[in-house]
DNA sequence: GAAATAGTGTCTTTGAGACAATATGTT
DNA sequence: AACATATTGTCTCAAAGACACTATTTC
């Protein structure tokens, strides 16, 4: 028969901040590695989750307060020598939010931190966070899957500036503007942004409703 | 705490027949759905498997006797209503070998099916081997994946048929070829494959020795 | 040499990127 | 009006697909 594994959930829970790709820790309560910053996660409860989605979205929940208009499996970490508690798996999610939900959801010990700044992290979030942003990176060329980090309202140019965040890339403005029409998800509000300064401001515009949590893609990438 | 999950790992092992993309299924030795065929599959030995990957081989060499020169994390599935015994986790791989592994591999109760053709299965198994076979029709468009399904040798027009059978679709032999050499994974080997008929025989070519157990991706899909 | 498929050359079409002209706000 | 960025038009270049021509083998 079995031997006891540990089953968990890890969220990797991704923003933008100063236009740099940043993932939210929080403050461990329990050990190991209690009051370390790691990746939101909890056990896995048989009585309550129906399955490893619901699970994610409660652990998320309780410990963030944040439910994320996207929400994906990553993949899955399991072995002998990432918990030292034991033979441990754990489901991994990813999520995309615009960084004022985190900053509204008011939630103690979150840290938002650039993926590219990240110190030597509990268990082997580092693989995980690696991986997460490996996934985006190159979803991010073929779908509207960074939308997702933007607010509910944006203008071209500040959607450009993300998709450059993600790819870690400048984009041709006009080969951009020409995806973004292919991929269909967009809608121009009535009104226009704040001028950021002496010039014309420019059109906002939001995800139309049908897309709000569904990812659309290219046939050819960006 | 925790109530005793079930951890189990699945493998979506896939071959060509008949031009057509085909599954393996094998006969359960066990409760529940005891002789009926579903994917080959079995506990994590927390004690003996290092992590999901070491499971993954030891359970498809036990059970089918193959060693696929292939083999991918899919996705896990998981949730109380996928398995009588209770609430279970199986993480899915998928591996992908020639037809000819599989009869040399000579084990018994194997089944090789169609994915079109298939009749329903235990558990989530149908909805596994589609989640399987979107991953593969979408990861042939861009990658060298499909050459996992050739033999040792092969010829450009028998690797573009392959190519078609993964995609569901005709390719354009020009750019079929271009593409290829962009890859860069293939070489030529001195001898030549069998005419099958009053016509120029093909040249034969085989995975570069580097690129046996390694995926190689084009920038620009098909 | 007739047939049939392998392999290659090249033209056409499509789409991406560069560049620049025009549009429209603020100051 | 000057300025600065938004938005659009258009030209150039690269890549994909269509087509057809050449190559090479068997019968």
């Amino acid at each position: 028969m079995q031997q006891s594994i540990i089953a968990t959930v890890d969220i990797v829970l991704l923003t933008l901040q100063q236009q740099r790709l940043s993932v939210t820790l929080i403050k461990r309560d329990n050990p190991p590695f209690q009051t370390m910053a790691a990746l939101p996660g909890g056990y896995i409860h048989a009585q309550e989750d129906n399955n490893c989605l619901d699970a994610a979205l409660r652990i998320l929940s309780t410990k963030t307060g944040i439910v994320p208009p996207y929400l994906e499996q990553l993949q899955t970490f399991a072995g002998i020598a990432r918990d030292p508690r034991g033979w441990s798996m754990s489901v991994v999610y990813f999520a995309l939010v615009a960084s004022e939900v985190i900053t509204a959801a008011q939630h103690d010990g979150l840290v938002v931190c650039a993926v590219d700044d990240l110190w030597h992290l509990p268990f082997d979030h580092n693989d995980i966070i690696a991986a997460a942003v490996a996934r985006i990176r190159n979803k991010s060329y073929y779908s509207s899957l960074p939308c997702y980090l933007a607010g509910p309202m944006f203008t071209l140019p500040g959607l450009q500036k993300i998709y450059e965040a993600c790819l870690g890339e400048s984009l041709n403005k006009v080969s951009f503007r020409r995806k973004m029409d292919e991929l269909n998800v967009l809608e121009p509000v009535s009104g226009q942004t704040e001028a950021h300064g002496a010039h014309r401001p420019a059109q906002l515009y939001r995800l139309k409703a049908q897309f709000k949590n569904q990812l659309q893609l290219l046939s050819r990438g960006l």
